[in-house]
DNA sequence: TATCCGTTAGCAAACGTTTGCAAGATTGAT
DNA sequence: ATCAATCTTGCAAACGTTTGCTAACGGATA
């Protein structure tokens, strides 16, 4: 990707051979009436005449009009983007959110605008792309944000909301899943199937959603009088995640159960327990974290903790509906109710 | 996801508290100097004298002032935004897609607009939002594209470029894979491996990539003797992909080599063919299209044709960088070369 | 000291909309 | 026919920048 240094460097406006725009003026003289008329036709339930709008539109669509969002969100200091800070989309979960999110935002006439975490520095100023942007709301899913730049953000008015994590500031809300409690239900399966040595598997990089995940497991594993090994990978792509498995299961005192951060963790080790010969479920059982596809297939037939992204979005789409209808109202964080799905990887519990 | 339907009609600016944006001005009378003066501060180059330059940075920073983009944007009539014409996200390939050409363009300052084109008609117009944003470019990976839209962008002096199809439109760049030489690829390694009733497996819509590598794939059968059946899926989940495969699988003649559009796709076959206690490769042959990492996990071992996603994001940038330097220029599509990785889902060749 | 040139700063006009205000047109009731 | 009330329309001022032009201010040269 060396080629990208002289790109921005390049004056693409030497040759600003670019057309000029149509404008509402254009339209408005085609039309024989005030640009202000014209941009009444395009606002709905403004005060014009129908027999004026349908000739604006008329004139419009003869000269191809579209009306400029630039000059739109300028004037009314809104720009019908919302921003998503996101990270790496190698977990299948993350790009599904995604686009469902996008398509929510659709629905809205809202359109999402990328800002990769991975490219900004990691002191939360990421987000604050939203605020050049004029965005009108924010949605971070990965990346750091500092208390600081939070309370800018809700300084200026900027609607954001959370997903995975919670942030103790006013004004910003977040909608998590019941990670704990996803913990306990996994920790409760283990032990009533009679696993013996129950392990968590996280994140490279503890996040805020994986420390819960690991504390609720790790808890109620100990409240059933047991004790829990906590690893955690040694590095984010599948290879590692590999590696990491491997050498988990292989250890002396290598665990008979093991509750992965998610979904493509528990494939991983679902793989590795596979090449060492450990026969799942009898001696080894896995649960995940998502219910991605991948989960359902026949390969792997895993037994995790449902997340459903569609509530999510729905959620984080309400949670923004609120506080765009009152900027002021308090900052809540919703959680999202998680429930096992019983697959192949984790025994029978006796009847 | 019914409670979407009040949110566009909620007047969201009924409480308009929102905080009065810092601007230029401001900045300008804290720093004591004319406020083209602060915008030339923020332009690289601009003749400014280094300590006034200084002086009004200080003021900046003091006041968290950020320029507005959308401003700068309707006065240079250019938004250092792209759009991102997209489609679903089921298939991993899409998104890592999205992610890599999302990384290349934050390195050159622009950023990534998402475009759903599942919520637009089918007629091309998602592509026209490109051009209510003022967009810098646009990239179209999914959703139609017609020519009087297409017409329309390079009218306007909108660049596109498109990804995984080719427009016989003057104007219109893109980059696709040699699909036709993949598909001859994986063709010549059936017929070398002696696999005797091979078959192609394709999208549930043909698409450009998807008929080429069709065709690709059945011309290089019959150069080698033999016919190919063609197939194509009941649906596009992960659930009809398995039933279509058991299907074929199952059929009176069933092939003993399938080439499919996708590893998604060929992940599916694999699947099926093991339900149906088909042996791979010995009973059958699988070929996939992408290499994507669930390819080389250990579970699926998918011979498949590599399809390099940062060789794709490349190609669209140096595209987008000489379109922008000189948007006259004729159009061109890049043709991206694949080449088989052979992993366990074929036959050896015996030498 | 007068002249010239180069650098820096400010003025004001764009960019393409929306929108408050007021005037004009239309309607209906009296 | 008159008046009030309602609808429709146009004017012009925003929104927050960039940028061409001009002026001011140096210093160097003659």
């Amino acid at each position: 990707m060396n080629d990208l240094k002289t790109f921005a460097k390049t004056d693409h406006n030497r040759y600003q051979a670019r057309m000029k725009r149509v404008t509402i003026k254009d339209v408005a003289r085609e039309a024989g009436v005030s640009y202000s008329a014209v941009s009444r036709a395009f606002t709905e339930g403004a005060s014009i005449a129908p027999e004026t709008r349908a000739r604006i539109e008329a004139a419009a669509k003869a000269l191809n009009y579209r009306p400029s969002l630039l000059a739109r969100g300028l004037v009314q200091s809104r720009s019908n983007i919302v921003t998503l800070v996101c990270g790496s989309m190698a977990d299948p979960f993350d790009a599904l959110f995604m686009e469902a999110l996008a398509g929510a935002m659709a629905q809205v006439g809202k359109r999402l605008m990328l800002v990769p975490a991975s490219v900004y520095a990691d002191d939360g100023s990421a987000l604050l792309q939203a605020l050049d942007d004029q965005a009108d709301a924010a949605v971070v899913s990965a990346g750091t944000v500092s208390l600081e730049t939070a309370e800018l953000c809700v300084h200026a008015g900027l609607p954001v909301v959370l997903a995975g994590r919670v942030l103790d500031q006013d004004g910003i809300d977040s909608v998590v899943a019941e990670n704990a409690d996803g913990g306990r239900q996994a920790a409760d399966l283990f032990l009533r199937t009679g696993c013996l040595r129950p392990a968590y598997l996280g994140q490279a990089r503890e996040t805020f959603s994986d420390r819960e995940r690991g504390d609720g497991f790790c808890d109620a594993v100990r409240s059933g009088g047991q004790v829990a090994q906590r690893h955690r990978l040694d590095g984010a792509d599948d290879a590692a995640i590999y590696q990491t498995a491997l050498r988990i299961l292989s250890a002396p005192d290598a665990p008979d159960a093991v509750f992965c951060a998610t979904d493509r963790i528990a494939i991983g080790v679902i793989e590795a327990a596979r090449a060492l010969g450990l026969a799942i479920p009898s001696a080894l059982s896995v649960i995940g974290f998502n219910n991605i596809p991948a989960a359902a297939r026949r390969s792997f037939g895993l037994t995790t903790v449902d997340y459903p992204v569609d509530r999510v979005v729905t959620e984080i789409m309400m949670l923004l509906d609120r506080r765009l209808g009152e900027p002021a109202v308090r900052a809540s964080t919703r959680r999202i109710p998680v429930g096992l799905v019983v697959r192949d990887t984790t025994r029978r519990v006796d009847a």
